[in-house]
Order: C-alpha cells, then structure tokens, then sequence
RNA sequence: GCCCGGAUGGUGGAAUUGGUAGACACGCAGGUCUCAGAAGCCUGUGCCUAAAAGCAUGACGGUUCGAGUCCGUCUCCGGGCACCA
C-alpha cells in the first residue's frame, strides 16, 4: 500500500493517509464462521453527550485497540466493535429547551463522536456499528422485555418516588435537597407511581453464584456481593399479646393479624429480646397502635414518610420511634414485649419488624438507652469481657435449655425448635431489590406493552399463547387493567412524534400526551394499531387498547449490546444462533470502575435469562472484566470543567499526533491506576517516535542508509532484540503496555548505537510497534519497501537461545550488605566464585582479618558472607 | 462505622514476586553542533559528602543471612457501602 512522501515525520499527514486506507480497506472486519481461533475485545460503549470526547475514552479504547492489533497478529479472528449507548436524560434535556427532537441532536452527537474515535485510529469493524436508538436495535430490546415480561419477570406495582407539585415533575433523589426541589426550593412530596419493575431478586443466588467462576477484579466482585447482600437467618412468629384490653379483631381490622413475623440473622439470641421494632410504613402500624397513641404514632408516620433517604439513613442522629400500646410474647421464653414504631427498622427488608436484642446489637442498644428499655445480657464473651453491646464469638448464657452452646450451635438449634413448632423457620434475606425499570420519559424504549380490559385480556389468551402464566394487572380508580404484550410481528415499537418532550402534568410521560398513538384499536394477533379516533376496524381480533406511556431506562439498551455486536444486521433475532455460537462473549471487557455495580450487574441478569431461555450458551457475559484507572488532571484532580483542567484528545492529537497519544497515555503508568495527565511527558513518547522515524529514513524521507540488506546485529543489541519479542509479546498479553513501551524504548536506543541495522531487524521491530503507533508503523512499513498492511503481518518470534548472555553478574554481599559483584560464566562453581569475591578489591577489606562464619550461596545471583 | 485499594528521587513510574532499589521517561545541569536558535547527539543527575563512608521505598516495631516485597501497630490519600436486623 502507498505511503505518503513526507520527509519528516508529519503525522498530521501520515495518520490520516493511513485511516482512509483502513477504512477504504475495511481492514479490520471480522469474520463471522471463520475458521481462526476468535478473539471478542469490547469496550464499553461511549454515552455520545454533547461535549465529545473525554480522555478517559481513549485511554481505555487505546489499551483494548492494542490488544485487538496484537491479537489479530497472533492469528486471532479479532471481533472489536463499538456503537452507541444513546438514550438517555442529556439528549432529552436538550430536545426540552430547543423543541428539536432528541434523534437529531442524538445524530449530531454521534457524528462527532464518530469523528473523534476515527481519528484516534481504533481498528475496529465498523461495519458493526450498533446505535441503541435505532429501531432496529430496540427492536431486540424490546423483545428481550418481552421475554422477561413472558417469564413472570416483570410487573407492575406501585412505588413511592418524589413529586414537585409545582414543577409538575417527578424528580430523583439527587434532585431534592433538604426536602425541597434542587430547582426553585419548591416542596416536594412522596407520591406512589405506577411502575415497572423487573425481578432481578429471582436471579439473586445466581448472580452471587456466578461470581465465583469468572475472572474479575476483587473489588467489583465483592461489591456485587455487598449489593445483593446475602444473609442467612430465620423467620420468627410472636404471637400478638391480646389479654391486655386491647384485641385486633375488635378493632375492625383484619382479625388474622394476631402474628408479627420478623426476620433475625442471630436466632440464637432471642433470650435477649426485650422488645420489638415494625417498620413506620409497616402494614400492621394501625391495626396494632392503641386508640391512645394513635395521635402519636400518626405524626411519627407523617414525619418519617417526609425524610429523604439521606436524612433517614444518617447514622449521627439519634434514634427515633414511638410506642405502639402493643406487646407481643417472645416465642421461646413467653416474656411480654412492648413493639415499637421506628424508623430505624426498613420496610423493604426481611419482614419489616425486628425482634430488638440491646445486649447484642450496636443499633438495638442506642435505642434501648434512649428510651430506657432492658438491655440483658445472653452471650458471654470469648474474652470474658463484660461491655455491651457485645457482637463477638461466645456461648450462650440466660438461655434455659441452650446455655453452654456456642452462638453457631444455638442459632441452629434454636431454629429447628422453632420449625417444629411451627413458628419460625431458616430463610435467606437478600438486599438487592427488584430493579425499578420505567421512567417517565420520551428519550427512551418503549414498552411493548398495551393496557386492555379483563373482557379484552380473555380474548386475547383464547388466540394468544405467548402470554405468561399470571397476567400482570394494575387497578386504577377502581378498575383492573391487564398488561397486553405485543405480538414480536408487531416489534419495533417507534416512539411517536410529539408536541412537547416536558413530562405531563400527571407524572406520566409526554407519550401520554400523543393521544392517536397512546389510545388504539389493537389487533391482538397481529399486533396492528389504528387510532380509537377511527371506526374500529372490522374483524373478530381487534380490541380497545390503551399504550404504556413509560419508557425503559439507559441500562435496557446497554444489558445486551455485546451480543448484537456478534451478528448486528440480523433481523430475526438478536443474533444468529451460529454468531453466538462462534463467538460465545467478549474474552475481554474494559471499561471503567464506576459500572462496577448497575451496569455489570443488570447485563448478567439479562444473560442469564436468555441463557435460561436457551438464546446464549454461557450462563455468564463477561468472562475477564479489567477496569482502567481514571486520569486525573495535571493539578492532580479530578477533571472537570468548572475547574478548567480538561484535555481534549483533539488539541493533543493536533499537536503531537495520535500515535504521541497513543503511546503516552500507554505509558502514563499501569492502566488499572488512577493517574495525573502531564503534558510535558507526552514529549518523551513523542521523541522516541521520532526517533524511529530518523532510524529508519533519512532527512530528505529516503531509507537511512544504515539500514543494510544483509549483516547482523552485534550480540548486544540482538540480546535486546529477543528479549524486546519476549517482552512486550507478554506485556501485551498482561495489559501491562507501560512496561512494554519502556522495552520498545530500550530497543530503540540500542538500535540507534549500531553502526548499521539490517533491514529484517528494523521490520521486526514495526510489527512489534504496530500495536501501539499503527500509523506510524504502517507508514515505514511501506517505506522500508513492504507491499500490503504491517497490520496483517504475523508477530514476529523469538529465539530463547538468543536471551541467554555469556556472562551473568553475581552480587558480593558481606553481613547482607552490597559491597560489589563479579562478572562470571553462567556454569561456574560456587568455589571458585568464592575466591573471586575474596579477592575482590571492594570486597577484601570487609573481609579482612575476620573469620567467615558462613557463605549464603544463591545461585546464578549472589553470594553473601557473614562474619 | 464497615469493606477494598494505595503511599518508592524534583515529577510519572520500574523492580524477575524475599536477592544489585530507582529501569524507561519527564525535568534540570554541563558539553557538542550552529551566525544564532530549534531539533539532534554526548555526559551527569536519590539524599548527605571534597572523597571514603553513611542514609534512603509514609511512620514505628518484628521475622530473615538478606525486606519496597512477609507479619504487627499507626498515619495520610483514594474508592465503595452505609440503621439490611
């Protein structure tokens, strides 16, 4: 392929001389069924936002795009692809102020990032370019929505979430500062929304489970581990205590409420209850108040119920509650407890009641000593220490019938006596909570999903059998509407055009505004819409819809789009079955630490629903996870704008290059560290392209003489030419690029002593830089006379009798001090070497005149004498 | 509070996993080339020293012939979780 004919290394012309011969070329397209071994690099895909590129972009892509270049090299069917993660607040945001719709600006985005991505050289196939806004991506977003909805794994219920009146507004927890709007203090409320909600707590033992077998950093696994928040405990009935005047059944309430069931991880010290916490929004809270705390306990609901989250949670305000005039009786020594309404006890965990055991739990104790309540004492510490609480080992004591047991022993104990009187039973509690899956918004997927009557919903199961097994149902003012999915024939499901993106004045989502899309004639087998407006078109199918107007949230698109990459123009399903099979899942996935939970965390609970539904063949995405360290600025903070310390990879390539870029943000350090920018550095990286340049082609641009067709190297320099193969071969392969570089750079400097270089030596050395420096590699490929792309030349290998030296260094310790070293043949004698050091003038005088005690040999390193 | 990760020259970072601490760069100093500059090239550069010696991997202890690396205690920085019973 021709090169340009620049003189000197000007890579403003070289870089994209040799990017519109890539792309002209497709030079790096996949091949789906190849016969090679395959290689699946990924990246996580970029949020195209309107401020382009950030440098942390590149510097992940650069490491993946290396090993996508050194792999294909290796002989590896490379698939490395990226697209578009393009739904989402930014763009809709935008399409609110302007009137304009949020594709557009969305494309405008997308154009740019396009731009910058192509001039940073990623060898990627972009003939698979995915865009989660295209409808014929969503499609298949839709689809999977349709399978987790088949599946029982979606429904719909009601949800608290943060209402602005005045804003006519739902608003996010971020959004509410001291429990008024971030945007003109107005107040804000708790309101119950409709949504919808996926169950990802079905996968919970899974998701913990899968954990084990693949290869991720430590910490992103024991964070998802903390978020799905397994414990193990018991379920433990009190019976209501009634002989106190006060009886539920007489109270108008539901007469079965005689039981209050809690959820304890330390069953072994139920001894030690001496009173009971319910939740504030606990069900039971009215029918267990007495008349005479009612006033109260009503005010105490209304005040927790206006705490945000954060006010709830901190730990530096006391505790709170109120009394409820209940009792109830502990099961295994009939002791009368009072139950207490506070908020430190959560609704959405376990049961939402606790039995309260002050003498052995930090927050149980805080509220005892604030409301005077017994605090006993029923493990006896390990170390015979008598403070409280006391959370440590020990054996149980005040325990009739368990004391002397270890807390282990009586927690099963106590639980099997429970379970054969029928008032408790062993259970696992999970933190996680089901996923919270709709917005409120026009800039996302649609549901397909359609609200019909229960007349219309029967019609629809007596021609429909892809409905699940429970209809998903939803009552409002009165009436039970059922959740109808669309027939697949009828996905995509496309967003309407509106009039306006703000959200509705009722919370729903400007969707709920497009009457002629939102309230339909459906066919429910074929799945086709005409407008209510319009006569009902004739045919026994056609049924009175209403759409939902929710949208899905970012993380839909983004859940699957590794698999799209591996078949992206299919139109019959996600991917083609010989796709999937071929390819499997990336073999390695980078991107940053902050997706450590919600994205890597909701992309396994797809997969292994469509693994459970036969569509993938691994129960896992993602087998090898590596996060880059992000890069800080050069004042060593974090970027950002306010404080006028970006880098715009643009400004960089503009006046060094990209493969300066490259190389530079390689070298920074190693690429899991966080790290601080420093312009000035990306100057070394820079000479030593030069260098190469000047090694290669002389000033007017025509190969530098020194460069022979014959000859060799002198064994020096062709020792570092072998270990430079070894070396950066297994750097590539560890990610470990900064170590690589600093080898090519040595390489380089010896190159640059020899008084002549042969030519085969100099092209060995291209293939190895071509990873790293592409552009600049392929261009003094041509140069050196090299038809065809460096890009598809194999890597070159080395020769391990070629790493071995003549002589090998032995250090001279005296007491385990250095005090010199010989120069030896590998194969000498431990005698003789300790003759050598004797003799040795540094040596003699730490020596002389004592006695040694003892000689530490290591062979093939040191020798150390102790006197 | 709990769980992770980190701390090495003026700077970014290396260090065969217990065996020469500071590779490779940046910066700085001196030299060379040049009318001059830029770019190259050469030399030096942890600290303290005239030198020898000594001192040096956040701090203090320990194990070892030998510790940046292993163990204990602590300090500071970064990330995550946070009343989950």
């Amino acid at each position: 392929m021709s090169a340009t004919n620049c003189k000197e290394y000007e890579f403003l012309k070289i870089e994209p001389h040799w990017q519109g011969i890539w792309e002209k070329t497709r030079a790096f397209r996949a091949e789906n069924g190849s016969s090679k071994p395959k290689y699946y690099v990924l990246d996580m895909f970029p949020y195209p936002s309107g401020a382009g590129l950030h440098i942390g972009h590149p510097e992940g892509y650069t490491a993946t795009d290396i090993l996508a270049r050194y792999k294909r090299a290796r002989g590896f069917n490379v698939l490395h692809p990226i697209g578009w993660d393009a739904f989402g607040l930014p763009a809709e945001q935008h399409a609110v102020k302007t009137g304009t719709h949020p594709a557009a600006n969305t494309q405008n985005n997308i154009t740019n990032f396009r731009r910058q991505i192509k001039s940073l050289g990623f060898s990627y196939d972009w003939d698979r370019e995915v865009d989660t806004t295209d409808p014929k991506y969503f499609r298949w977003t839709q689809w999977i929505f349709l399978q987790l909805f088949k599946r029982g794994l979606a429904y719909v219920d009601e949800r608290p979430v943060w209402w602005c009146p005045e804003l006519r507004t739902v608003l996010a927890n971020e959004e509410i500062v001291d429990g008024k709007s971030e945007v003109g203090g107005f107040p804000v409320e708790r309101r119950n929304l409709r949504q919808w909600v996926l169950r990802i707590t079905a996968y919970a033992e899974q998701l913990l489970d899968g954990l084990k077998h693949i290869d991720w950093p430590d910490s992103t696994k024991r964070m998802q581990e903390a978020w799905i928040g397994r414990s193990e405990g018991a379920e433990v009935v009190f019976k209501i205590d009634c002989g106190s005047g006060f009886a539920p059944d007489q109270s108008g309430i539901n007469p079965d409420l005689q039981d209050l069931k809690i959820f304890t991880t330390r069953p072994d010290t139920l001894f030690g209850c001496t009173y009971m916490v319910i939740a504030p929004e606990h069900p039971l809270v009215p029918a267990l108040t007495k008349p005479e705390f009612n006033a109260a306990v009503e005010a105490y609901r209304k005040k927790a119920a206006r705490k945000s989250d954060l006010e709830r949670t901190d730990l530096a305000k006391d505790k709170s509650g109120v009394f409820s005039g209940s009792y109830a009786i502990n099961p295994v020594n009939g002791a009368r407890v009072p139950i207490w309404i506070a908020d430190y006890v959560l609704m959405g965990y376990g049961t939402g009641a606790i039995m309260a055991v002050p003498g052995h739990d930090e927050r149980d104790y805080e509220f005892a000593k604030q409301f005077d309540l017994p605090i006993p004492r029923v493990i006896a510490a390990a170390d015979g220490s008598d403070t409280l609480p006391y959370m440590g080992d020990g054996t149980l004591i005040n325990s009739p019938g368990y004391d002397g047991l270890t807390w282990p022993e009586a927690k099963k104990k106590i639980t099997a006596a429970l379970a054969a009187k029928g008032i408790g039973k062993g259970t696992i509690n999970y933190k996680i909570r089901d996923w919270l899956f709709s917005r409120q918004r026009y800039w996302g997927e649609p549901f397909p999903i359609v609200w019909v009557s229960e007349a219309n919903y029967r019609l629809a199961v007596a021609k429909r059998r892809d409905l699940p097994a429970q209809p998903v149902t939803f009552a409002e003012n009165g009436v039970t509407l059922f959740a109808l999915p669309l027939p697949d024939a009828a996905l995509p499901l496309t967003l309407p055009d509106v009039q306006s993106y703000l959200p509705s004045g009722n919370g729903e989502s400007p969707l709920a505004n497009e009457t002629s899309w939102l309230e339909i004639w459906l066919d429910v087998v074929s799945g086709a819409a005409v407008p209510a407006s319009a006569p009902k078109p004739a045919g026994e199918n056609w049924i009175r819809a209403r759409r939902e107007t929710n949208t899905m949230p970012q993380w839909a698109g983004s859940c699957w789009y590794y698999l799209r990459f591996m078949d992206p123009q299919n139109a019959d399903a996600i991917a083609g079955p010989a796709a999937l099979k071929y390819w499997v899942g990336p073999d390695l996935y980078v991107g940053g630490a902050e997706h450590s939970v919600l994205h890597l965390l909701y992309a396994r609970f797809w997969h292994k629903v469509l693994f459970d539904l036969g569509v993938v063949a691994e129960p896992e995405p993602f087998q090898k996870l590596f996060h880059q360290g992000i890069i800080l600025g050069e004042d060593g903070v974090k970027m950002s704008k306010s404080r006028g310390n970006v880098v715009n990879p643009d400004d960089i390539i503009a006046a060094y290059g990209t493969d300066s870029l490259r190389l530079y943000l390689m070298f920074l350090g190693p690429l899991e560290a966080m790290k601080p920018w420093n312009t000035k550095n990306i100057e070394g990286v820079h000479r030593f392209l030069k260098k190469i340049w000047r090694e290669c082609l002389d000033a007017e641009g025509a190969v530098n003489p020194r460069i022979s067709d014959g000859g060799a190297l002198s064994p020096e320099a062709e020792k570092v030419l072998h270990e430079t193969i070894k070396k950066v071969g297994e750097d590539t392969e560890a990610l470990k690029f900064n170590t690589a570089i600093s080898q090519m750079m040595i390489l380089g400097n010896a190159l640059q002593k020899e008084p002549a270089v042969p030519r085969a030596v100099m092209l060995d050395f291209l293939r190895i830089l071509a990873p790293y420096a592409p552009h600049l590699a392929e261009e003094l490929w041509a140069r050196l006379g090299q038809t065809g792309s460096v890009a598809v030349s194999a890597w070159p290998t080395y020769d391990a009798a070629k790493l071995l030296s003549n002589t090998i260094t032995i250090v001279i310790q005296v007491n385990g001090k250095h005090r010199g070293d010989v120069e030896v043949e590998p194969g000498v004698t431990e005698d003789v070497l300790k003759c050598m050091a004797e003799q040795h003038p540094k040596v003699g005088s730490y020596l002389a005149g004592k006695p040694i005690k003892r000689t530490i040999y290591v062979k093939g390193r040191l020798i150390n004498f102790l006197v």
